[in-house]
DNA sequence: GGTAGATAGTTGCATCTGATACTATCTCGC
DNA sequence: GCGAGATAGTATCAGATGCAACTATCTACC
């Protein structure tokens, strides 16, 4: 079914508006949500959301290497390197051998990483509270299983594609 | 249920879970999606996720000059300037010259650039249906609701900040 | 009608990101 | 143990991104 060409600018875009697109949405918001947390971030602790990110992870769930916390974030190896540098060359964070495997190393928050972290938290917590407000518990608990639904969703198909090479 | 005896690192989290952070998870989720999404329409057609929607703006709504390519989009106007530039020496777009302003240049699709926005319309439309297949509609008309209040509360946040200084 | 400030768009630059290549170490099979 | 392949992590390079500075043009005001 070729489109017939016209002068009406829109008509091939019958069910396709970009506004209504949800990939679209989907970047748009996280754009703006991300910038916004980015910035404040930057701003007051100097640190990059990668950086954030691992030390939310080992904030929760203690020492690891490197490769615990790819998988456990989904970052990029070279992401969770670099970020993991930065950190450590300002002590918010420990590296030590592991004796188990001379490749990898143990990585740890500081205790004065496990004080920014607990300096951050409510920030981050403030600025979720401000995000959602006015939106109901149960929407917002709805919100975050579809985000996972199209994460894992998106995950297949590019996989599927991966695959086939 | 809890586990029993595991040594617990993390007290300061009390409230704050990464896998539970709103914007982890939207961003995890735009990223994922906008992974796949861009390399579909790289590897098949050549086109960046920015100049997609340069083309999805001028299908829908007909010429007009940068700007309100920006204002529509969202997008940072160097984007803007880049994707058209990128689009015109393709030649899936035409710029002319604005009579009444020498500054713009107004921005229209090409026949050709027309022909591809139809081609890749219906593909756009199938990685959206598959994304959310198996979601209630009602539960996507609400998604997609949410992230406009999120991305309208991550302006706000960010615009109050701006005008402080 | 000329100057100051606003606006349209481009270019330069500094940063972030991710793919690839590389080193070092581990594991497996013999 | 020794070589092949897998894995942990780093270095290097190319492309995307966005801010700031710049040019060119328009508008407002005297």
């Amino acid at each position: 079914m070729t489109a017939p060409s016209r002068p009406e600018p829109a008509d091939t875009t019958a069910g396709l508006q970009l506004d209504a697109y949800l990939p679209y949405r989907l970047s748009v918001a996280s754009n703006a949500v991300s910038r916004l947390i980015a910035r404040a971030y930057e701003d007051r602790f100097g640190l990059s959301i990668p950086q954030w990110r691992l030390i939310c992870v080992l904030a929760e769930d203690g020492p690891m290497n490197q490769s615990a916390l790819v998988s456990r974030t989904g970052m990029d190896k070279v992401t969770v390197s670099r970020a993991a540098q930065g950190l450590a060359k300002r002590h918010l964070l420990e590296r030590s051998q592991n004796d188990q495997d001379g490749r990898s190393h143990v990585v740890a928050l500081s205790l004065e990483g496990v004080r920014l972290h607990a300096e951050i938290a409510p920030l981050a917590l403030a600025y979720e509270a401000a995000l959602i407000s006015g939106l109901d518990p149960s929407e917002v608990a709805l919100l975050k299983r579809l985000l996972m639904r199209l994460q894992a969703a998106a995950g297949v198909l590019a996989g599927e594609r991966g695959e086939a090479g």
